[in-house]
DNA sequence: TCAAAAGTGTTCTGTTTACACCCATGG
DNA sequence: CCATGGGTGTAAACAGAACACTTTTGA
């Protein structure tokens, strides 16, 4: 029995290098841009790199694809490592493939953008001490390219905000119009007129008003709402399109 | 002297290896969607694969990425060698890395489309015999996962047209109003009033009327136009942007 | 003279923008 | 009683959609 098992290992050993036997292989690397929001502002989850090359300069966090997981799944695994955040917005974004990108070795790096709401996830989890959120407007260089990964990201969630209604990730379940806006205003970054916002929220007709108040922002208090993904889902089946 | 270069070569393997050396290595390829447009349809390109697995089914045209160089150069190497066309818009779309997606061993793919203008590319250079043009809403099962990268890609071109002037890529450098909106009906695959757009795209200010008439298509000819890169860039420059 | 495609403006509708005042409350 | 942020509607401007007839000319 054992020489056939092994015999038929051995075959797909075979069979593994048998067709593009003679082509390049090169290590495929995950970057993952981690975007919060925190009350006015958007963030963004740095560490410090602890290797080499360019050990503790700050950078994405990232690792490297396994031969046993696609690159959706290496994406979640650095996630999970390095943040202890699980269920969280992950969307690819693009592929980088400069040669000397990183001086250490050959990489190509796949970046993905990740949305997460800072205030609700407990950061107990996070793995690594040198992790830190900076804010997106002054945030420091960063090692290889990315720099330019983060901008590409930051290109992708302006048009993802207006399209998909992908910016509740970034806050607490239950927010307040103000709170709301003030995101929108971080990701276009630009002011936007407190009455058309809300009206425009409005018609969309994707949130639940919860009849139920945040205290902490001013004396009168504000409502809180919620995002319906049911409503949502439904004005998709009618062929409308979330656009804000 | 010879000794000394061989030991720094060593040296330079030894980095080589140094950082990373633990992580998995995979091959990486590189696949084009190649869209062409023809009288009054959207064109693929497509070729009979020549190599085990799924040999002789119908395929996208790829290629490995070489360590030497980068994925948009693999890109173009890929598209020159299998078509002989130069000068082509190429944009990179998604990677691909379903873990079993190629069965005949562990591949990442990275896709890219192409645009081209089928009419003006003499074809004397395409390598491979076996290369043809398929109408798009006609065209074959593909290997793999080419199927999925084929619909990424419309996805992409239908968004990508109405927000910036590629479509011209798809045309003759001088081309009739009408075929320019039978290209756009192609893409985004509905009618189009015929006022309404020809309002719209001479508000864009971005095409040169020749004066000069295309005869082919009627008794009375029509005019041909020409897009002009310097009053789009202009246009960009005042930050007008474009949409269609 | 007629068939076939080219060319051309106006009205209507819906969407986007600009804009200002009263409300509720805690201190 | 007042300072602070919350909440609300309307008018004007603009952009998008609908729509029909005349022109040219080769056969």
């Amino acid at each position: 029995m054992k020489p056939l098992i092994k015999l038929a290992s051995k075959e797909e050993d075979a069979k593994e290098l048998q067709y593009y036997s003679k082509e390049d292989q090169v290590l495929l690397a995950v970057d993952c841009i981690i975007f919060g929001f925190d009350k006015k502002n958007l963030k963004i989850l740095l560490v410090k790199r602890d290797i080499e090359p360019q050990k503790n300069r700050w950078s994405l966090i990232g690792g490297f694809l396994k031969k046993s997981e696609n690159l959706d799944t290496a994406a979640i695994r650095v996630l999970q490592r390095l943040t202890g955040l699980q269920h969280v917005y992950l969307e690819q974004l693009n592929t980088y493939s400069k040669i000397d990108r990183d001086p250490g070795q050959r990489t190509i790096s796949v970046a993905y953008f990740a949305l997460i709401d800072v205030a609700s996830h407990s950061f107990d989890g996070i793995q690594i001490d040198a992790a830190q959120w900076f804010n997106l407007k002054k945030s420091p260089q960063l090692v290889f390219d990315h720099n330019e990964m983060v901008e590409d990201a930051i290109r992708r969630l302006k048009r993802r905000a207006l399209t998909k209604p992908i910016g509740f990730e970034l806050l607490p379940e239950k927010f307040t119009m103000r709170q709301l806006q003030n995101l929108y205003e971080s990701i276009l970054d630009k002011k936007l007129d407190k009455r058309n916002f809300i009206n425009k929220v409005n018609t969309l007709n994707i949130l639940d008003k919860l009849y139920e108040k945040d205290m902490s922002s001013s004396r009168k208090g504000s409502f809180l709402y919620q995002f319906d993904a049911i409503k949502y889902q439904q004005k998709l089946d009618e062929g409308l399109i979330f656009k804000l």
